[in-house]
DNA sequence: TTACTCATGTAACAAGTTACATGATTTA
DNA sequence: TAAATCATGTAACTTGTTACATGAGTAA
């Protein structure tokens, strides 16, 4: 079993073509849906770890520096497979930093309780610009993930709508 | 600052004025909305943690098997205060297992894709049915967290709706 | 030749999982 | 008194983070 980072990084590697460690690094780091920072412990030990099972393959270049051209074996892209068609796993929910907080907000007293609302609102339009603007530069192979980002974020929205459509109500 | 998980405990502790490791870990591992299995691994050594750093008091009753009465110190408080309501932490989209697989999906063949949705979308019914029976169960404070699950659970099959609905009229 | 990007990593640490061990208290 | 529940944890392990070190290739 992948974990989700491995998968990831599978996936990184068999659907983009992206055939360095740099390279998966530096899309993680830049991506704005990953929460991965791209942390070279974790990207570089998953993938030796994936070598070591024989679902990557790791062939070094003549190259002064040591690169190596990442591919995937034929039992990674089966891994991968399985990783990605679990339903179950497909279907849970994550941990949303945003879900973890919400019941905490409503304790909160009326002021205080807008002005972080507001803040919290305002977070979430830079980051539906934030992956508008990432979407405009990458396009195609990652317009699902970026979609539902923004799926999520305007659930998020029409959420803190309705609270506040509460409050106004109860006035 | 707090981790996911250490905040989470917080506010179990404080706002449901859970007072013991174990009642927080079977909340953990009942409700469906929060990821962590309540592992005692994770649970006892972050409330350790968060002990030595005095956001939380122990205190042992008198009691053979030596059970600690938990609360939350002013300074944990404090703490849960700024974890809660840091915007750009919650408005960051979290690790969303769904989003993650969702451009493999898409590269499926029609036939295999529509299979893989199908249990997909099945899994989503069955945790929005989990939801609500644990709704009626709990109620209240815990209520927001479940009002989003839903929501998200919602997007989710909007979205396969969409990528369905483009497929039919590619025909 | 200077600066930037590409590319390798490691070491120390923090956090979380899994599987197990132990025993007290309560309820049927 | 037997079974269920409440309650403590630990140990070995895996995973991920942070901060650093090193140097090659390339474009100005």
């Amino acid at each position: 079993m992948l974990t989700e980072l491995e998968g990831a990084i599978l996936s990184d590697m068999f659907h983009r073509g992206r055939d360095t460690a740099f390279k998966i690094r530096r899309a993680f780091a830049e991506s704005p849906s990953l929460e991965w920072k791209g942390s070279a412990g974790a990207v570089y030990s998953a993938i030796r770890r994936m070598e070591h099972r024989g679902l990557v393959l790791a062939v070094p270049l003549d190259d002064a520096r040591g690169t190596k051209r990442l591919s995937v074996t034929d039992a990674g892209r089966d891994a991968l497979h399985d990783w990605a068609c679990d339903p179950a796993r497909s279907a849970s929910v994550g941990i949303d930093p945003f879900r973890l907080r919400s019941g905490i907000w409503l304790t909160l007293d009326a002021p205080e309780r807008a002005s972080v609302l507001r803040a919290i609102r305002n977070a979430i339009e830079q980051s539906i610009a934030a992956h508008k603007a990432y979407a405009r530069l990458h396009d195609t192979i990652e317009g699902a993930s970026i979609d539902l980002s923004l799926r999520l974020q305007k659930a998020r929205i029409a959420w803190l709508d309705a609270i506040e459509g509460e409050e106004t109500e109860e006035r």
